[in-house]
DNA sequence: TTGCATGAGTGCAAAGTTGCAATTGCGTAG
DNA sequence: CTACGCAATTGCAACTTTGCACTCATGCAA
C-alpha cells in the first residue's frame, strides 16, 4: 500500500514490492493471484457447505437472491473490512476505479462453486421448482450475474461516496438493488 | 485456429502463431487485445449512436432489456457468425469453456459505452422514469450485468448443444432468459 | 524533384504471470 | 541419531502483454 500510494499503481513494480516485503517474486504469487489482488487484499477464499449453512442459519428467511448476495459479499468482505488499510485502499480504488472489476473477477472465479451452492436452494424456490436441470442451470447463471452486478454497484457506491455504513449495509444495499431493479422491470 | 486445434490452447504459443501468420509479435497486438481474443475473433468494435439507432429502427417495440441484449450480441456477433471458422471455434470453446468468459470481458470493456447508450432509454422507460441520475446509473449497471449474464448463458447453450438456429435465435433466447428469470423472481 | 506528414509494421526492453525443479527447515518414525 | 516426508520458499525459464522508438513505404504539397 505504501509503495503504491507513493509511486503510483504502475510504478510500484512487483520487484520493489517483493523486496520491500522481504520475499521472492515467486513467493508473492504463492499468496496472491495477481498484483491487483494483493492490493485489494483478495485471497483465494472458498465457499464451503459450512459457509452456506452459516449464512442460512443467520438469515433463515433469506431467498435465493439474498443468500447469493450475502455469499458474494462474504467473499470480498475480508478484503474490505480489514480496518487499518481501509482508508489507503479506498484512496487507491478511487484513483484506479478499474480495480473494482477485480471484485467481479473474484466472483467469477468462484462462479462454479456458487452455482452448485445455490442450486439446491433454487430447486426448492417457489418460482423455479418446475424447471428442468438444464433450465435451472441457466437460471442460476443469470441470477449469479444479476447479483454480482448489484454487488459490484453497491461496493462502488460505498467506496466512492465515503463509507458511512458498515459492511452489512452494503449487503443490504445490493439486495435492495436487485429487488428494486427486478420490480421495476416488472 | 489450426495451431490451437493441433497443439492445444496452451502449447500454441504466440511466437508460433505469429510466425505462422508471417507477422511480428508486436503487430499481432496491434490487431487483437489478447491471444484469446484472437482465437474468438473479438476485435475492438464500438457501440456508436448509429448502431443504437439501427437496432431501435429494426425493433421499434424493444424495451431496455431487448435493446441491451441485441446491442451486446451485436458486439460479439461477428466473431460467432464468421462462417468457415465457426466449427473450429465451437470445438475449441467446448474444449476450453473459460473462453466464454471473454465475451463478458468484451462487454465489460464497453460497459461505459453501453451505460450511456441505454441511459436515455432507461430514463424514458415506464418503471425507471422516476429515478434520480445516481439511482439510474446504478440500475443501468445492474441491468447490464443481468443482460450480459443472459447473453453469455445463451451463447454457451448455443455452442454446447450444437448450433441449430442462426444468431438471431441466440438474441431471442437471451432476451427470453432475462424475462423468464425476472418473472420467476417475481 | 524534394521535403514532409502519415500510418503500418517492427524490435526491444520491461513488467506481470506460471510451471517446474531444487532447496531449506522442521517434526516425527524408526 | 538418522532417515523420511512435508510444507514453505526460491530460482529459473518461458510466456503474454505493453510502451517506446525506429524504419519504411506511400502519397501529397511546394
Amino acid at each position: 500500500m505504501t509503495l503504491v500510494l507513493h509511486d503510483g499503481l504502475e510504478h510500484a513494480t512487483l520487484d520493489a514490492i517483493c523486496e520491500s516485503a522481504g520475499v521472492s517474486n515467486r513467493t508473492f504469487f504463492n499468496y496472491f493471484d495477481s498484483k491487483e489482488d494483493a492490493i485489494l487484499g483478495l485471497t483465494d477464499s472458498e465457499i464451503t457447505d459450512d459457509s452456506v449453512a452459516e449464512i442460512m442459519a443467520a438469515y433463515p428467511a433469506a431467498d435465493v437472491v439474498e443468500l447469493t448476495v450475502r455469499l458474494m459479499i462474504g467473499v470480498i468482505n475480508p478484503s474490505i473490512t480489514s480496518s487499518k488499510l481501509l482508508k489507503s485502499r479506498m484512496k487507491i480504488v478511487k484513483l484506479h476505479p478499474h480495480l473494482l472489476g477485480r471484485f467481479a473477477l473474484q466472483i467469477q472465479r468462484m462462479h462454479d462453486q456458487l452455482t452448485t451452492a445455490i442450486r439446491p436452494m433454487l430447486a426448492a424456490a417457489p418460482g423455479f421448482a418446475d424447471q428442468s436441470p438444464e433450465e435451472s442451470e441457466l437460471s442460476a447463471d443469470v441470477i449469479l450475474s444479476l447479483c454480482s452486478g448489484a454487488a459490484r454497484a453497491a461496493v462502488k457506491e460505498w467506496t466512492t461516496t465515503g463509507n458511512k455504513a458498515p459492511i452489512e449495509a452494503v449487503e443490504d444495499r445490493a439486495i435492495e438493488l436487485v429487488r428494486n431493479t427486478v420490480k421495476r422491470l416488472k
